[in-house]
DNA sequence: CTTACTGTATTAGGTGCCTAGTACACAGTG
DNA sequence: CACTGTGTACTAGGCACCTAATACAGTAAG
């Protein structure tokens, strides 16, 4: 499905979360379709069932996936986007991140934009690929 | 100088490495300029000293501070700069990060890079605005 | 019913990060 | 000399995260 970068300061269960949703934005997990269950993405991921569970739990609280006690975890049939306002702002703070860290680096803006580009491709291929 | 972001997963010592990283690019620190005392910056961002410490002793080893004990802590006469291939694969890692996030809220592309260049010209207007 | 799979909950332990406090060695100044 | 301000080092505590193990409740199939 993807990947965990331990590496990553952000929370194995928040990368989980947002793999998810991305797998979903990309149309590679439609509404209705069966998600993994937490013990064997847990297996795939080489990471504690807890941790699976605690990224399921939160989607399901938003509204993203539905689960159905004893049978399964499935996308919901409308999965809930967050607000325009709160897009704009999620976007923002991690275009500003990255902007942060590009600078620092010594990196100008053309080749932030170019490698952003390169990365947008790679996660769509990669998704098709494995689709 | 610059702003800690408590929400962020990554380390307060690692915002901070970075900070002065980003502040020696856009030039705003020059070569032999000095640097904030642990104690003065610690106050500043509201952190601790031990925490402030742990990032010069980082940027020290890394050739990028020169440290006279009792004295005080510079910007090096040529302050190191990560090999160019490093510097690529940093860029390359952050890119994803971006376009990972991006993609899993739902942004297009043009969305993703029209916020990266309004960033970087955050980024810049801050530091003129202050220096 | 038994079995095997779901999600969920609980407890315990380890690790990294941050804070707080204290102490030491060095340099500059009155 | 004393005093102040440097960087540095150490200990202790709290918190979030991750792991591990175990147990419970619900569903489906043999």
């Amino acid at each position: 499905m993807f990947t965990i970068n331990p590496t990553d300061p952000a929370p194995i269960w928040r990368q989980i979360e947002e793999g998810i949703r991305r797998l979903i934005a990309l149309g590679a997990l439609t509404p209705g379709a069966a998600v993994p269950s937490v013990r064997d993405l847990a297996r795939d991921l080489r990471v504690n069932p807890n941790t699976v569970a605690r990224a399921y739990q939160r989607l399901t609280e938003g509204g993203v996936l539905i689960v159905k006690r004893g049978e399964g975890t499935y996308v919901a049939d409308q999965p809930a986007q967050p607000r325009k306002a709160e897009r704009n702002e999620a976007l923002r703070e991690a275009a500003m991140r990255y902007a942060s860290s590009a600078i620092a680096i010594g990196a100008e803006i053309d080749a932030a934009v170019e490698e952003l580009e390169s990365a947008y491709d790679r996660v769509v291929r990669n998704h098709r690929r494995r689709a």
